[in-house]
DNA sequence: GCACCTCCATACGGTGGCGTATGTTTTTAC
DNA sequence: GTAAAAACATACGCCACCGTATGGAGGTGC
């Protein structure tokens, strides 16, 4: 990710210019560390190699590193792992391996937990729900494609991105209270598949889904990646 | 919270004297709004209506008052919770109780949320542990109580802690996106319903594994969002 | 009523970060 | 190959906060 700029290696040097993405990249890793207060010029600068002179021509103020941060983890960090698995028929299949996916790398890079905590900044909050809605909405959809009805689809979805949530945290909190190594994934299965049961919905509940009669599917080999 | 210092109105005044937890609580305070970082001596102070010669007489440095604030919330903010339930008779409903109000309270207070961002700092993962503990195993304990097994009850217990975390995680990030209102219990009652169901146990291995309720195979053109 | 201890106020020096001003290098235009 | 533009470096003033030093209020013992 940064950029090397060795600074007086004689002629090799092939010194990279920045890009504003550069910096909001810089800045997310720093806010996954150290939270929005860890978004600081200086040191940003010290990490990429580079100076505040460079910065300031890029960027008008801190504020604004913020807001294209903010941007670029919107855009990038929701649709990727929907693409990823778009070539895959099977929606429940597809729904297994978002999740599995999503909450893996969702324990590997913190800034997500630092994001949820900054939502009293309403220029994070406002990313925060534009990637919830986008989130939630395509798990409602792969549990409508499942043969849910839309309102049960949403509330699985809604759910299961809870769910998603409260994993990320406790493996960012506490890892050693989730189980690890191949338990892990069988936990995941297992909460999942708890989502995914008819349940006996007392409000508006239609009555078909009932008994799930022998499900068998895919064994959990298959996520690794 | 925040004692009242008038400073100058004759002689009405009793000006109080300020202990260390209103340290401490003054800094919890700080925390849940900006996090680690925020708690800053001078701010504090002034929020205190004092100077930070009080603070230095409480406290050596500012790493002292966090430590202090952290023993203080783990000490305060579960053991409260679980004590003013000891008198409910009825486990199940001594459980649902307990969960409606923990996410109701920590849907108010923004301290939890704070905190679990700030598991990077070695003082705030050791409090979060001991916190996560007790509280998963108090849960894990009413499960047995209602007769689960006790690999089975701590199973349920981790589940509905995670579900704890991600329903406060979005009342603080996307509030709109859940239920408000009297539909806010009736989806928290659902979701515990859903986690005393009795479900395919893990452990033992059985096949049976992920359901898909009358598929109803669409076209892939529902993707779009 | 006087020494004494507790608790707080005020005044300092030091550091880290923000933003500006202005110089310097690298790239592009032609 | 030179002039302009783009990208970066350096130096400065400013503010917020940390921690120290020291000087008082206010109660307490006797």
């Amino acid at each position: 990710m940064v950029r090397q700029r060795t600074k007086e290696t004689g002629g090799s040097t092939a010194r990279q210019r920045l890009t504003v993405q550069d910096w909001a990249d810089a800045a997310l890793a720093a806010m996954g560390e150290g939270g929005l207060a860890a978004v600081a010029v200086e040191p940003l600068a010290v990490r990429l190699g580079t100076t505040k002179g460079s910065f300031y021509w890029h960027f008008t103020n801190r504020d604004a590193l913020i807001e294209a941060a903010l941007d670029r983890w919107a855009e990038t960090r929701t649709e990727t792992v929907i693409a990823e698995l778009a070539d895959e028929p099977d929606p429940g299949e597809r729904l297994r391996r978002l999740f599995l996916r999503a909450t893996r790398r969702a324990a590997e890079d913190p800034l997500e937990v630092s994001l949820l905590a900054s939502a009293a900044d309403p220029r994070v909050a406002a990313a925060l729900a534009r990637v919830t809605d986008r989130r939630i909405g395509h798990i409602a959809a792969l549990f409508a494609e499942l043969g849910f009805p839309e309102d049960e689809a949403h509330r699985r979805g809604l759910l299961a991105y809870t769910a998603y949530l409260g994993h990320t945290q406790l493996s960012h909190a506490v890892p050693r209270s989730l189980p690890a190594g191949p338990a892990r994934d069988r936990h995941l299965d297992t909460l999942l598949e708890t989502l995914l049961r008819p349940a006996g919905t007392p409000g508006a509940g239609p009555d078909v889904r009932q008994a799930n009669p022998q499900r068998r599917v895919t064994e959990p080999a298959a996520e690794r990646g």
